[in-house]
DNA sequence: CGCGATTTTGATCAATGTCAAAGGTGGTGG
DNA sequence: CCACCACCTTTGACATTGATCAAAATCGCG
């Protein structure tokens, strides 16, 4: 749980960009496949966090951009009474800690939920990058305005749902993207959160969750124990979530490629 | 409150972009002034609508990003089951629905609250610009980024306070971010806003916003009637709103001026 | 086996929602 | 200028959700 300094993390085997599993996804597909070596000068290489680890506090100023090649983390922030908001839950391809203003600190801090492996970029050289790179700045843009929307979403669900509508969403939406990044992935997929993570990304309490989970479990929608969900039942669940099954079937299914085909589409120039 | 389909908005007259007095705190900004043509050419025109109009509805494709010149909006969603959750307050100088992915429809919808004038940028235009001014492109980024980071915000306020703190922390946003655009505002300050849209924007009932600011106004912090708030006892709202006090005297002052300045500095490139 | 960290549950309480009615307020037509 | 109406605001009585506090029950693990 404790801060550690960066200067303390080794940075592990600086693997090319070229390899990179999550390039596609991140900014880092703006920049054209032969011409990686730009790229590869902004990078400070990968580093490896335990879980628990804070690789940045609310309060800092904005050094890093970190993208995640693997494991989850979380985005909160801390209330003045102590409470946590859970802002998003981050998981591979995920970028964190864009913050152009360098001189402001951020709002939020960013904590690996296991054990994880990010690229780091120095936010200097990045915005460097962006200023010779109209495209890559663009798909910057895109990709952050995606996370407003997940934000103005997730608002929607704390503020006009009830905790059974909300806990079944959140449960909705992780297995979504999870399923988004494994397509084999079947009804039983497992997430590295404990009930007060949820309690924390909803604004509600660990008892509070785990009532409300028992609810859902009794009427057969789902199972969620030991950092596993299982989904017994999906016309169910998305009927808890209050949510428009129609609706819902289609976000399912029009998963990550097909939304990554038109943003290259509306990116690249027509 | 009906739609108006933008055909039968009259353009009005097309003032020069030279002439715009929100051109500093939009992605305008990042144009030369000498060299504003290409921004011209970018834009469709002003236009205005009556409080009640909807710029753009959830669900329909984003054609056109707005910037607010004169007036106030709300961005908002509805719920499956009607209710409404607004997610942000627009001001002059808001830029709003940008959203590069053309083909998914944007998932909030942009309503007038007071009679308003927009400038209209179609989105392709503006896509192809960015393209080419890589400047405009990073500082539309940055700008996202601080709509995602009010997003935050807002979402901390609505998960982790209480009525009485979430409410008097929105009113002391929104008595800053008008204090922002015009300084010499004293402690009465003018909102176009209903109780509803507090409740609206915090998850809460009317009635509950009701008897929560009668409760603010019996220990004298505030006044909140026919449109027009006036701000009491400034530290008892801040200690209402459960801040820290020091921390946000900082943030009171600290207005957009010296925000935009260290922006400035980060996006021309130090 | 024993410990610390979760999860689960119960009893009770406080905050907030619901429903309904009574006041206010401003605008509009007569 | 008045009467009326639509729309807000305010208030009350009561219902419900979700919070609190505290104690068991489990689980993972050394």
């Amino acid at each position: 749980m404790l801060i550690t300094p960066k200067e303390e993390r080794p940075v592990v085997t600086p693997l090319t960009c070229a390899i990179c599993k999550e390039r596609e996804r991140t900014v880092c597909a703006a920049v054209p496949a032969a011409n990686l070596s730009g790229l590869e000068g902004c990078r400070l290489g990968d580093r490896n966090f335990s879980a628990g680890d804070i690789l940045f506090e609310q309060g800092q100023t904005a050094d890093n951009l970190y993208i995640i090649k693997k494991g989850w983390a979380i985005l909160y922030t801390l209330t003045h009474h102590g409470e946590r908001q859970i802002l998003n839950f981050a998981l591979p391809g995920g970028m964190l800690g864009f913050h152009p203003d360098l001189e402001t600190p951020i709002p939020y801090s960013l904590q690996a939920l296991t054990p994880l492996t990010v690229c780091v970029f120095p936010q200097k050289n990045l915005l460097e990058f962006f200023r010779q790179s109209p495209d890559a700045a663009l798909r910057m843009a895109a990709i952050t305005v995606s996370e407003a929307e997940f934000a103005f979403q997730h608002l929607t669900n704390v503020g006009r749902h009830s905790a059974r509508e909300a806990v079944a969403n959140l449960l909705l939406e992780l297995c979504m993207r999870v399923k988004e990044r494994i397509p084999a992935t079947g009804d039983t997929i497992e997430l590295p959160l404990r009930q007060e993570h949820l309690a924390d990304a909803l604004g509600l309490t660990i008892a509070h969750v785990n009532r409300t989970l028992r609810k859902l479990r009794e009427n057969g929608a789902l199972l969620f124990q030991n950092q596993v969900l299982r989904i017994l039942n999906k016309d169910l669940l998305i009927q808890e979530a209050g949510a428009d099954p129609a609706e819902m079937l289609i976000k399912i299914r029009d998963g990550h490629q097909r939304r990554q085909e038109r943003l290259e589409k509306a990116l690249m120039g027509k």
